[in-house]
DNA sequence: ATTACTTATTGTTAAATTGACAATAATTCC
DNA sequence: GGAATTATTGTCAATTTAACAATAAGTAAT
């Protein structure tokens, strides 16, 4: 075990994709790169790149987020791992996906010399991606899902201020079922949240209190072991 | 993006990890191979291997639990990856970790080539093991406890015939919390059991009934919506 | 055979949560 | 001022949970 023989294995090579996810317009995109380099060019693809030599695997994800958005101090998630020796026409390529949440209107995508075009694509409208990267994605979205029930991500997505039929609504997308806004509020009035005197604005109805989420107390408490979120 | 160049990276190697859980006496134990080879001669450590050429990341995972089991036909799951630059001392070897439930009873373990001891170890009394695998089983068995609550694996680990009082231990151990045993019963009454006639044997008080998780019938109601596991 | 001991199994009840829906509030638009 | 729209709060029955009590079925000791 472990007698590494790099003769043998040179024709490895591995690469992270970095799955940002966006939520506009009720919907849930991701940041498509529609590629400008063979093989696969024209098609839309997931961000990713080579991990390098010396890099660990979630640096390489940062890098990549990094290039498309300027962003930093991002949190990435691990996802799926994915090795079929086929996946890569050029070689064997294992990739490890990662995603990220973003708040779309918070930053302007950046131009990358690879990919002719760089956009948020609704999840349900991508049409067939390069390489194996519809599975990915699906496989992605899948762990998100099972991270909005857990933990408190979808602050992320959403704007700093939010209204609570904002929050209702991404989760409704999310899980795919319509709730009953009575209800919600119960069920949400145990997560920490800091309620502003402001009120929506430009809307033609009732205006709706904004709210932030308060990671700070949020943090205490789970540490206390006060506290678990969960949204299921 | 993906200009593969193999000389630039040729140094890249890749191995996936497998996390072999077994149930026994109240406690999660895991399949510990002892290192018969440098690096970390003598350490205990987690089975693992590179990944041929030509093989799947999942059917190299297979292969390593074959080889200390025997077994074939058991669900692997797929937990994080590792790529530390400096995980490995030989070189730049990323890992992918993938877990299996076994019951211990069921199989007898497998000499090794290249360890010199193979045995269930408790994971609460695993020592300091080789490279990163301390990390490794912690983060692993953090995803095994999050599937434990939400999809019926826990009978991968419990006799083919069990004791709804063995069921709890199980529970009570992975989720370090005792629970009552009246309202346990309760909360897994919508679980499809299969109820046998036989009784426990050689216990010295009221022999508890058998059951067996019966899957068909889970698959059925799953595929048809009627039914979602979930244990917290 | 009787009794003590141990764990299995079922039942009871109050408290908390959920789900369905009703009522009221605050805006804009006409 | 009234209609339209969404926000927000309240009500109540049904369901689930939590804590605990009661009974059952074995073994072991007397």
């Amino acid at each position: 075990m472990y007698k590494i023989n790099f003769d043998r294995f040179f024709t490895y090579s591995f690469s992270s994709d970095c799955v940002i996810f966006g939520y506009k317009d009720g919907q849930i995109n991701m940041l498509s790169v529609n590629r400008d380099v063979e093989p696969f060019k024209g098609k839309w693809a997931i961000p990713g790149d080579l991990v390098y030599p010396d890099e660990d695997l979630l640096d390489s994800a940062k890098r990549i987020l990094f290039e498309l958005t300027n962003l930093t101090d991002i949190d990435l998630h691990q996802a799926e791992t994915f090795g079929n020796p086929n996946r890569h026409p050029q070689g064997r390529v294992i990739t490890c996906a990662y995603f990220a949440l973003l708040r779309i209107d918070d930053f302007h995508i950046q131009a990358a010399s690879w990919a002719k075009e760089v956009k948020w694509i609704p999840i349900h409208e991508l049409p067939e991606m390069a390489f194996d990267h519809n599975l990915i994605l699906n496989s992605t979205y899948s762990l998100l899902k099972q991270k909005l029930a857990i933990e408190p991500v979808c602050f992320d997505m959403l704007p700093e201020k939010f209204t609570l039929s904002e929050m209702q609504r991404l989760y409704e997308y999310a899980f795919d079922t319509e709730m009953d806004k009575a209800n919600f509020r119960k069920k949400i009035k145990s997560i920490p949240l800091i309620s502003h005197s402001e009120k929506q604005k430009n809307v033609k109805h009732r205006p709706a209190s904004l709210f932030s989420f308060d990671e700070i107390t949020y943090e205490k408490l789970v540490a206390e072991n006060h506290y678990s979120f969960k949204m299921y």
